[in-house]
DNA sequence: ATTTTTTTGACAAGAATTTAACAGAGGCTT
DNA sequence: AAGCCTCTGTTAAATTCTTGTCAAAAAAAT
């Protein structure tokens, strides 16, 4: 049980410290300073120190960290050797394109089940997976054990169908929807707002010409 | 030309006031106070008065901000009454998605091409724009004034394509690929990485259950 | 075996960001 | 129209985040 709380601005650099990490494991690359891996990455040595050590030693003085044992230690932190099973609300465009995002399911997170409203996608197939109606959602919900619950349909029916998964038991959710949910405080929500980014993007394209 | 830098941080905030503004003003809001929007959004009032007076006092003592009026000028800081033009690399499924989402439409973000390697796709109609081959690209991006570039593409065909894109004076990039582009000084790059987005949800879901 | 070099982990200093506090502008009431 | 009340813009304080520094641990070299 960890002490002292780690702040989400860390835990957001962790993800690509791994990819970094997994790219130089696979490339054969054994061990790695700190200030080598500030070369790669474009960040600070003393960061890169410094956010490792949130989590504990894994380096040695005079050698550095071995990159394969890094790797596995972020994996651990960011709870990637557990197995999380998902459903997918919402099998539209964006939805599919989740669904056959092939590479999560290397990182141990499945897609259980997929849902829709939509007659004509109901029973029809997404990666083996075949589509569910809305009402078989707190029965299967149950039944598969699932851990996160992926929003990826009209901000309009968003709220509900997060209460719904909620009340069965589902205490994270991947919200693609452009509203923010109102959740209880043991439930995650981790949103993709892909039209604020694009803002953002516009924001900076304007700045520059001005 | 503004003389001090606005961070990112609170250009981040900037599109999630927008939001909430447009909501406000769709529900026939007229004003609102900064601790009023504090109230709705779960941000401090402190916070808000300060995002906006980065850009100039667009309230009144008194009365509050009116929402309208405020709403605009975000608009106009976010460079949204702006045309963009958009081209698309890779229609696969997320390319799909980005496509077939017409909310970008509404704010001036105008996909105007879409290109692929898939000879099974190129020729086919994905809202009304026809795929083309990437042996198209450049001569496409000169004729059609093309701002912005969006990348879903595998992350192994992602920083030769958007070389391409630079070559021909594309100036901004919306990278779906899990690389991080290495692009000149003045090429501007938004990264959505959605595997990152998963892992910090995971990491989230494993320091709660220890 | 001793010295030199490398490189971490820890801590301190420095920046940046966020929150609090408040004077005063201006609306609202009587 | 005078005075009260609201609520911003601004400055100051607090907090958080990032970077720099260095002693000491361990590897590498002699």
């Amino acid at each position: 049980m960890d002490s002292k709380e780690i702040s989400q601005a860390v835990v957001s650099r962790l993800p690509r410290y791994f990819r970094y990490l997994g790219e130089l494991k696979d490339s054969g690359v054994e061990r790695i300073s700190s200030q080598e891996l500030s070369d790669i990455m474009h960040v600070t040595a003393s960061q890169i120190r410094q956010d490792f050590n949130n989590f504990g030693g894994f380096g040695q003085q005079g050698y550095g960290y071995n990159v394969e044992y890094l790797y596995n230690e972020i994996a651990n932190i960011l709870g990637l050797h557990e197995k999380h099973h998902l459903v997918l609300i919402g099998a539209g465009n964006l939805g599919q394109a989740i669904a056959n995002y092939m590479n999560f399911e290397r990182r141990g997170f499945l897609i259980t089940g997929i849902f829709d409203v939509n007659e004509d996608i109901i029973g029809k197939k997404i990666k083996d997976i075949t589509v569910l109606p809305m009402s078989d959602l707190e029965q299967f919900v149950k039944d598969n054990a699932i851990d996160i619950g992926v929003l990826t349909i009209p901000k309009s029916a968003a709220k509900e169908v997060a209460d719904r998964l909620i009340a069965c038991g589902v205490h994270a959710i991947w919200n693609f929807a452009h509203v923010d949910l109102d959740v209880p405080d043991d439930v995650l929500v981790e949103n993709v707002h892909l039209s604020e980014s694009l803002m953002k993007l516009s924001y900076n394209i304007h700045r520059k010409s001005k």
